[in-house]
DNA sequence: TATAATATGCATTATTCATGTATCTTTGAT
DNA sequence: ATCAAAGATACATGAATAATGCATATTATA
């Protein structure tokens, strides 16, 4: 019981696309060489990561030279419970098939454990990338400092 | 992100003890080989979980012949929660270290997930092994049919 | 004393997650 | 045009953990 380290690395980098400033587009543009250096990640899973958070229009990416991505949104536009709920899968947490359990008929439990799982991502909707950029000064120092 | 089935296996046997009825302990021996059969389980892993339950002291277990387990307490002082924090291991939902995550010092995320977890286990502390009991005789009628 | 039950430790298999390698495609710079 | 730098994509491998299997010890009763 314990979240995908993907899914942490797309929080990861998004906090670090948050916590990035500069106006202009180009300025913010944070490639995954970036990304690996700062968190000592392999780039072949944040490549998959970015590549997932792009095709949830959470960021935008460009490819070729002086390519790299940036926020596709705000901050406080980019919900907590949409973005784990999309990296980490939003299976079941009780798995009442495969195999079959006799006692699924009259079973409380599945019923539940999915209504605890609702209000795990409820509590996280109220919570935006906006609130992850609270030290957003002293994130931004850990992220230029570590390389 | 899903309950191991290890867990699931533990609340299915506590309901099974739940669902039988019989005033003497004797006539609520339940075996190994009596789970295995209703759910089609393999006898070594309900082994082990049986043996967890009996560390917890949810089951007394009663080793040599004509032994078994049965309930420890009445169902609603089973609650939900302790059940499946013990089966499925308490640790936090994010790994922060192992490896070290630079983040970390400056990181709101991991506060937010574990009050979640929290929040989880919170919702299920309102139940007890009666609510899983609802339907007990169709459960009675399942696990006598089932075997 | 034989037997039926749980207790316990270790080995094996299966599954999923994490990571690695290779190649393709796109884009800007030279 | 060509090259190089970036993400996109597909496939392969490795690592971790869950699930299962096997063997044997221990205990209690008939
Ligand atoms: S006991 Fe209930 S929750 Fe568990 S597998 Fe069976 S039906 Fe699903
Ligand atoms: S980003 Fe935050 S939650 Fe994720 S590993 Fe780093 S410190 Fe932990």
């Amino acid at each position: 019981m314990q979240l995908k380290k993907y899914t942490d690395y797309g929080l990861r980098i998004l906090m670090y696309l948050g916590a990035k400033d500069g106006a202009e587009a180009h300025e913010r543009l944070t490639t995954i060489k970036d990304i690996c250096e700062t968190f000592s990640l392999s780039s072949n899973h944040v490549n998959k990561v970015v590549h997932h958070l792009g095709r949830l229009q959470l960021i935008e990416t460009r490819r070729g030279k002086n390519g790299g991505f940036f926020l596709a949104k705000a901050p406080n536009e980019i919900r907590l419970d949409y973005v784990i709920r999309q990296l980490e899968g939003d299976e079941p947490w009780i798995e009442c098939h495969n195999p079959y359990c006799v006692a699924l008929p009259a079973c409380e439990l599945k019923g539940i454990v999915a209504r605890g799982k609702e209000l795990f991502y409820d509590y996280l909707r109220e919570f935006t990338l906006a609130d992850l950029l609270k030290k957003r000064g002293q994130l931004q120092q850990i992220f230029s400092t570590a390389s």
